[in-house]
DNA sequence: ACGAGATATTTTAAGCTTAAAATAATTCGC
DNA sequence: GCGAATTATTTTAAGCTTAAAATATCTCGT
């Protein structure tokens, strides 16, 4: 098997054969755009903090999540939340702590876990970082009218939906009662 | 300064201050909804890639630019196309040789650089692969008609050259030669 | 109160990633 | 040809990331 085409569909060859059989050409070019999106965008945010803050993502991100938490929140809320593994949170959170950042107490009624949240030092580095950061963003879209980011809004509101489908839905387990969070 | 607004816009104050001071609101909004549809597909990608093929994405990706270059491809090339640095491409190649999935021989007329291939090996191996990572891409697109894959497609172009527009003219210079390779 | 299972966190091992410094080879102006 | 600047790659140091195993604590049924 392999030289005799199946379907006749005129220039499938080329075409097909970065592809699988089946026919997610369309498909694959939007996954490949998305991505190219995002990590454009991601590459200089991380650049540009790095570079003027001397912060990494990853901290930054940290950061943001406590920043509306003034009591603090467990490393086990910080994992869902960043959508990262908890051994992760653990290495952050202990850099952090390191810089001064962060600050962390046991939680009152549960001796296993643990609460941690900005220092004053921490909001104040945060807030500074927030607002550059809008700023980028910002710019980043600038070229798109209202609507175009309306309609992107909508359209990735469906591709979120669409993938959340395919991975947890196998078999079709459609109204997902998740918080959606972002 | 910073207790007293200067703009009295409604329910500003909570809004404005995970925000920035600027209005920058829907387009975080938006690029927070770009980073999670990303994630999400490239998360569960990378953990099938590993569960059935026991490959990590980053070697998928490099033997993906590679399958299309027969003759083989310098490392610099790699690491421009993959948009990744040469120190880690350096890596990635290394650890793909010694899998005996890609053969690496010096330059023509270089002896700088070399050039690496995939093997037969190799080549059977993606192949295989990127024919289940194209039906899993149009699953997860599967939600989404023909007509919203087209719209979207040409606002993430719009957003990329919007993008692009930012980071390289921070004064203006519009129209880029450059080969979109994605 | 006991123990089984669940939950929160840390540790470990391996790999990915980058920026910056170091090597090595090429190109180009003169 | 010589040397300076450029280019290709590797090395280094630091941090990010994950899955899986290990700890510690909690919850619940009985």
């Amino acid at each position: 098997m392999a030289d005799i085409p199946i379907f006749g569909e005129g220039e499938v060859d080329a075409e097909t054969r970065a592809n699988g059989a089946a026919g997610h050409k369309d498909e694959l070019r939007l996954w490949l755009r998305l991505l190219t999106c995002t990590n454009l965008i991601e590459a200089e945010i991380r650049s540009r903090l790095r570079s003027r803050f001397d912060v990494t993502l990853p901290r930054f991100d940290l950061m943001a999540q406590l920043e509306r938490a003034p009591d603090g929140m467990t490393l086990g809320e910080l994992s869902k939340r960043m959508m990262v593994s908890a051994g992760n949170v653990t290495g952050l959170v202990d850099r952090l702590l390191q810089d001064g950042l962060l600050e962390r107490r046991r939680a009152p009624g549960d001796r296993r876990s643990s609460l941690v949240r900005l220092t004053a030092a921490g909001h104040d580095s945060f807030r500074a970082m927030a607002e550059a950061h809008g700023d980028w963003i910002g710019d980043f879209f600038a070229g798109l009218g209202d609507d175009d980011v309306d309609a992107l809004m909508a359209l990735l509101g469906r591709t979120k939906a669409s993938v959340r489908g395919a991975i947890e839905g196998q078999a079709g387990i459609a109204g997902e009662g998740e918080t959606d969070n972002v």
